[in-house]
DNA sequence: AGGTTGTCCAACCGAGCCTG
DNA sequence: CAGGCTCGGTTGGACAACCT
């Protein structure tokens, strides 16, 4: 190791350990074992002759200098990648059109997508929000090069998915799940406390009738005999989100999109179980370019 | 010059301990 | 009890010394 600079061994680790919140969850993310990324952070920290985090029965939260550091810490790293990627010939360039669920991780998509476009810097990017009905119908046309789409696990359309066969005309090839989360009906906090309870017909706050999740809540209600009213229709999730902090109604949202001031609804409403949701990166076109192709596995690290 | 051996050291791991 | 730290043992790479 060199008497002075970094070790990007060491900085990969204090990103994990940043991104984690914790050692432990850290260790699994760089594959080593807790005490390793302890001892390589602590010599981090000696190296740089101050604490980067505070450690609590929590996690760990960067200091001043741990927050310094990030910035820095990221620059190096994706730098590092980017010229690995192109010395091998696999650096990306070009445009890459992107077509993503709005679904998919609201709060941290935007950061995914900008540290993929740290590590690719001649990559032209260009990411649309579609609804997944429109991501899966166009994954045989040519609006985008990568789409990544919502699907509920047991909704028919993810049975066929899982049930192709290669070969099969309509499922050659696999898309790869990369995340799964729960459903869960969800209103305002407020709103949900200081009423307990809320009476039918439920007040839905819904997304138009092309989201497949939307459509997939209203049958459910309908199946369950329970009565509805759409209170409010959103043109997507932020929107979504904003009119059920402001208590417009309640509505169905994966894990990830429940954002500030918005939470699950109590068991005591009665409300008609949900099914978990996977994100399902599709996959690519007969005769894909290369590239594109290993965009889309660099992508999978990153938004797994 | 090239191969083998011994030594050093950094990195890793698991166990046990500490802390809030 | 969960999460982090410390310690002792193990492993593997780097390098020098030695041998063929």
């Amino acid at each position: 190791m060199n008497a002075r600079g970094l070790d990007l061994a060491q900085l990969r680790t204090f990103l994990a350990v940043t991104e984690a919140g914790s050692v432990s969850g850290a260790a699994e993310r760089v594959f080593l074992s807790q005490s390793s990324v302890s001892e390589q952070l602590k010599k981090l920290e000696e190296r740089i002759g101050q604490p980067l985090f505070v450690r609590s029965k929590q996690g760990v939260a960067p200091t001043p200098a741990g927050a310094k550091l990030v910035e820095h810490a990221r620059r190096i790293v994706a730098m590092c990648d980017a010229a690995f990627d192109d010395m091998l010939g696999r650096s990306l360039d070009g445009e890459l059109r992107l077509a993503i669920t709005d679904y998919y991780r609201p709060h941290d998509v935007a950061a995914i997508i900008r540290r993929f476009a740290s590590q690719h810097p001649r990559l032209r990017l260009h990411v649309t929000v579609l609804p997944s009905a429109v991501i899966d119908a166009g994954a045989h046309d040519d609006m985008f090069d990568i789409g990544l789409s919502l699907r509920m696990v047991d909704a028919p359309s993810s049975r066929a998915n899982r049930a192709a066969t290669p070969g099969s005309a309509a499922g050659a090839r696999q898309s790869t799940v990369i995340r799964r989360e729960k459903l869960v009906w969800v209103g305002a906090r407020e709103t949900l406390r200081e009423h307990g309870s809320l009476a039918p017909p439920w007040p839905l706050v819904l997304l138009p009738s092309t989201c497949q999740l939307q459509r997939y809540v209203v049958k459910l209600l309908e199946r369950a005999r329970m009565p509805y009213l759409i209170s409010h229709s959103a043109s997507g999730v932020a929107g979504l989100q904003l009119a059920l902090k402001a208590g417009l109604g309640i509505s169905c949202l994966n894990e990830s999109a429940i954002g500030d001031g918005v939470e699950a609804c109590p068991a005591s409403f009665g409300l008609p179980a949900l099914p978990a949701a996977e994100f399902h990166l599709l996959p690519g076109r007969p005769g894909e370019n290369p590239q594109v192709s290993h965009a889309r596995e660099a992508l999978a690290a990153l938004l797994g």
